[in-house]
RNA sequence: GCCCGGGUGGCGGAAUUGGUAGACGCGGAGGACUCAAACUCCUCUGGCUUUUAGCUGUGCGGGUUCGAGUCCCGCCCCGGGCACCA
């Protein structure tokens, strides 16, 4: 065959070739590893997604990011592990099951097929044999198991407590899933407060722990912040307070009452205090005279929802009343009035607070509002008045703390409270224990039983795991069909062998996905979760890749998980952290707008694929903005794209260069400047491609490497079409270092293209190309020249010039001369071989 | 209010350490090929002007520097997170 007839006969056509490679790599199982491999390992991991049908564009932007990495990883000569599962429990299955009465499970098991085949159509390669689910029977069991060692450690706990229900999902919620206006994260009703008895995680003991160890993973900055806010550590002090009668005298009986304060130093300046509607010992505080407006208005303040309560401004009066009782400043032992007010929460500090109006904008509106005294202790900057000073200063009006600054002052205060025996330095968190328990069907049962004699008894590890039943009725009742499923609902006493009943809440979704990154290390194991040893080799994931979404939810669960699992001895001791490094790729919209049905505006990867092939639409990801921005459908520039590959198959196929060369003599010839040696000049340049290529992989500069490898095309068909004579075995090795380099980023088109060049291999096998350093040194640069900071010229100049040589050549230019006007400088910067720049007055 | 990002041509973006601002792609203009068109290939493409050249230009105003998109100070705008949390 004639290698003219070769580039009319094979044309570029994504379609046939890609399925073929698929299914090809799948077949040899490129992208397996062993457990024992004994390259140095890597994980790399995109997040787990919820099987919810074919992949959407999200999806695809993460697998490619991720697919990338393992090929270009694996190339640089690591075992790679690469494993995919379905985050396949949820309420999307039970809502349409209500709807068509089909079983979760089979259609969540339809649901999986369709995202598996439209991944793999993205030609993303992962070990098939890992793949694991969450409502798989053998899965369920380690995620109860994991639940029953948390109980046994306390970690695991059973609590009545205030808690988010949803109206719209008929189940409570995390206080993570609940929006800030009081709606659900995930349907969007209203939430509303609920006191149930539920099922708790207890993730505050590690409150602290997942705050400190934050500065020691690579993750973006905003995500790190994100839950530092999330955990929101204060520090501050308790100290009690005596009950006390208007003119100080003592209050018979009356137990004291406990303040939480960050600003122990302005103690001086505390005029009042606030307790909490609902705190316990407002009855007893209430006097007769005030208990009519005490009742009225916590009533009232009980009929707020949530969301009114917490809601800021509002009349000041209107937000608290006088409960008739004083409290005795232990500071300068004088009486404050305490106060009731609905911006004081119950489930922060101990429910109550001293009322600094000095130092506290809230606290100051509220003195105004009812006619309280207000007294400065930190002195605020000349003309400052009229409102709180929250600022650091000198403390005034405080006696034995008067001339110090806030600092010490703090300090001074919580030792003086400390010696006194009132109070003492304590560390508080926003962060609430994780409330794990759901009223739904379609997730993992809680593994505990109600014996009417024992108590709630865990299930024997022996019986795990306990499975849904598969004959149920989806009613749209709002109620979990396992409350009405006798043979479900009735089982035996662990303990006492009487009869029981099963726990009917399941266990939110998140909690599958607190430990699947494990289980991948060992999908087959019946012995354990996860082999430890194996675990150690593994974890911590060196890569994980998903969306800003999960930036507290899953990211934080999945910490605490893996911290309570190592110190519970489950894991290796020194693993702390799962995800080591993380990266949050951009969204994807489209017309400035979220992709949605209901919006109209998706675009079905499967699609673009038919029309412009899976390495297209990798490369379009790639190309169109860096990773970790969003990106709008409309800046992809698909066409360019895929104009690229055609261009590469061109020069690439056989016959390519010749059918190039034959068109120069018709075209105009490459205008560039010629390279006095294009044979150097394009080793030069191959080199440069693949260092660039490889530091671009790995700083995550996607779009820069895709340029540079489409400059580097562009400079080889200018090249090819002009009248140089080129070496055919150094462009041929340019050839193949283009496609090694781009095989990371469009496998398909690069293995196509590497076994029809006849290279006798498989390219997905190769290694990543060496960087030969004696290529890389430039003999010539371009120097510039400025005057007084402006270019007036460029010269080619020898990389190794010297200050003298370099000055005197830049001075004898005649533009520079022009511009120096026959001025001697009066100073010359030489940053060689780089820059001259002349400054003249 | 506090805490993170970010602001560069008509558009997406590049500039990795303070040293040619606008790489690469899209869009646009012109040309070659063609009977013609499409495809393909080549050239040009920030703005202004008196266009072999000059001036100007990276949200705004200052500053440091021989030199600032990059560093410093003060603002404006956009995106995100947290927020009566004591």
């Amino acid at each position: 065959m004639t290698s003219e007839s070769y580039t009319e006969q094979t044309q570029y056509d994504s379609s046939e070739i890609e399925p073929r490679w698929q299914k090809h790599w799948a077949e040899c199982g490129t992208y397996q590893v062993e457990n024992s491999d004994p390259r140095l390992h890597l994980y790399v991991l995109s997040m787990y997604p919820y099987p919810s049908g074919p992949a959407h564009m999200g999806h695809v932007r993460n697998y490619t990011f991720g697919d990338l990495l393992v090929r270009y990883k694996t190339m640089k000569g690591h075992a790679v592990l690469s494993p995919i599962g379905f985050d396949s429990f949820g309420l999307p299955a039970e809502n349409a099951a209500i709807k068509t009465g089909e079983h979760p499970r089979s259609f969540t098991d339809a649901r999986i097929a369709e995202l598996t085949s439209s991944i793999l159509k993205i030609g993303a390669m992962y070990d098939m044999r890992r793949v694991t689910k969450s409502h798989d029977p053998e899965y369920m069991r380690w995620t109860q198991w994991i639940f029953l060692k948390l109980y046994e450690a306390g970690l695991a706990y059973r609590g009545k407590a205030a808690v988010n229900w949803c109206l719209g999902c008929n189940t409570v919620l995390a206080n993570e899933q609940v929006l800030a206006d009081g709606t659900c994260e995930r349907s969007g009703d209203l939430v509303e407060k609920r006191e149930l008895e539920q099922w708790f995680f207890k993730i505050t003991d590690y409150a602290d722990e997942l705050l400190t160890s934050l500065p020691e993973i690579d993750w973006p900055e905003r995500v790190k912040t994100m839950q530092v806010n999330w955990i929101g550590r204060s520090e501050g002090v308790d100290f009690e307070m005596q009950v006390v009668d208007k003119k100080g005298q003592p209050v018979e009986g009356a137990k004291n009452i406990t303040v939480y304060t960050t600003r122990p130093d302005t103690t001086f300046g505390m005029t009042f205090a606030v307790l909490s509607p609902e705190h316990p010992q407002v009855v007893d505080l209430t006097t007769s005279n005030q208990k009519m407006q005490v009742e009225n208005f916590c009533e009232k303040v009980k009929s707020l929802a949530d969301t009114e309560r917490l809601a800021t401004g509002g009349n000041p009066e209107d937000r608290g009343v006088f409960t008739g009782s004083y409290l005795l400043n232990p500071f300068n032992k004088k009486p404050v009035p305490i106060y009731l007010a609905d911006y004081v929460i119950m489930g922060y500090g101990s429910g109550a607070v001293m009322a600094v109006p000095g130092e506290d904008q809230r606290d100051w509106d509220f003195a105004t509002a009812f006619n309280l005294d207000i007294i400065r202790t930190v002195e605020p900057p000349p003309d400052f008045e009229g409102e709180a000073y929250a600022g650091d200063g000198k403390m005034i009006n405080s006696d034995w703390l008067n001339g110090l600054d806030t600092k010490e002052t703090k300090q001074k205060a919580i030792e003086w409270l400390e010696a006194e025996g009132i109070g003492s330095g304590t560390v508080k968190y926003r962060l609430r224990d994780w409330l794990l328990s759901r009223q739904r069907f379609w997730g993992c049962p809680i593994p505990m039983v109600h014996c009417d004699d024992c108590g709630t008894q865990p299930v024997a590890e022996s019986d795990l795991p306990v499975l849904l039943p598969d004959d149920v009725d989806f009613l749209p009742t709002g109620q979990s069909p396992l409350n009405s499923h006798d043979q479900f609902l009735n089982t035996t006493c662990p303990k006492c062998k009487g009869a029981a009943k099963r726990e009917t809440d399941t266990m939110d979704t998140f909690v599958d996905s607190s430990w699947y990154f494990l289980r991948f290390i060992n999908p087959e194991s019946d012995e354990v979760f996860v082999e430890k040893d194996d675990a150690s080799n593994w974890m911590p994931v060196d890569q994980y890749i998903g969306g800003i979404e999960h930036a507290i939810l899953h990211l934080m669960y999945a910490r605490f998980f893996t911290k309570a699992l190592s110190d519970l001895g489950y894991l290796p001791k020194d693993l702390r952290e799962p995800f080591k490094a993380l990266f949050t790729q951009g969204m994807i919209r489209h017309g400035g707008a979220k992709m949605s049905k209901s919006k109209g505006n998706v675009v079905a990867p499967e699609e673009i694929i038919e029309a412009y092939g899976a390495d297209a639409l990798r490369l379009a990801h790639c190309q169109a903005k860096p990773p970790e921005e969003d990106v709008d459908w409309e800046d992809f520039g698909l066409d360019g794209c895929r104009k690229f590959l055609s261009r590469l198959w061109r020069l690439a196929v056989p016959g390519g260069v010749e059918d190039l060369k034959a068109q120069t003599g018709k075209q105009t010839a490459s205008q560039k400047e010629k390279s006095s040696d294009p044979n150097a000049h394009i080793q030069r340049l191959t080199n440069k491609l693949i260092q660039k290529v490889g530091t671009d992989f790995e700083r995550w500069a996607f779009n820069t490497a895709v340029s540079s490898c489409m400059e580097f095309l562009n400079e080889l068909y200018l090249l090819i079409q002009s009248e140089t004579e080129i070496d055919r075995a150094i462009l041929d090795d340019a050839i193949s270092k283009l496609l090694l380099v781009l095989s990371p980023l469009v496998p398909h088109i690069t293995a196509e293209l590497w076994q029809i060049r006849a290279q006798g291999t498989h390219i997905h096998e190769e290694s990543w190309p060496e960087v030969d350093e004696k290529f890389l040194t430039d003999e010539t640069t371009t120097l510039i020249v400025q005057v007084n900071g402006k270019v007036r010229a460029q010269l080619e100049v020898a990389t190794d010039i010297s200050e003298e040589d370099a000055v005197a050549m830049a001075l004898s230019n005649e533009k520079v001369k022009t511009h120096l006007n026959g001025k001697e400088p009066t100073r010359t910067i030489a940053r060689l071989p780089k820059l001259v720049n002349f400054v003249v007055s």
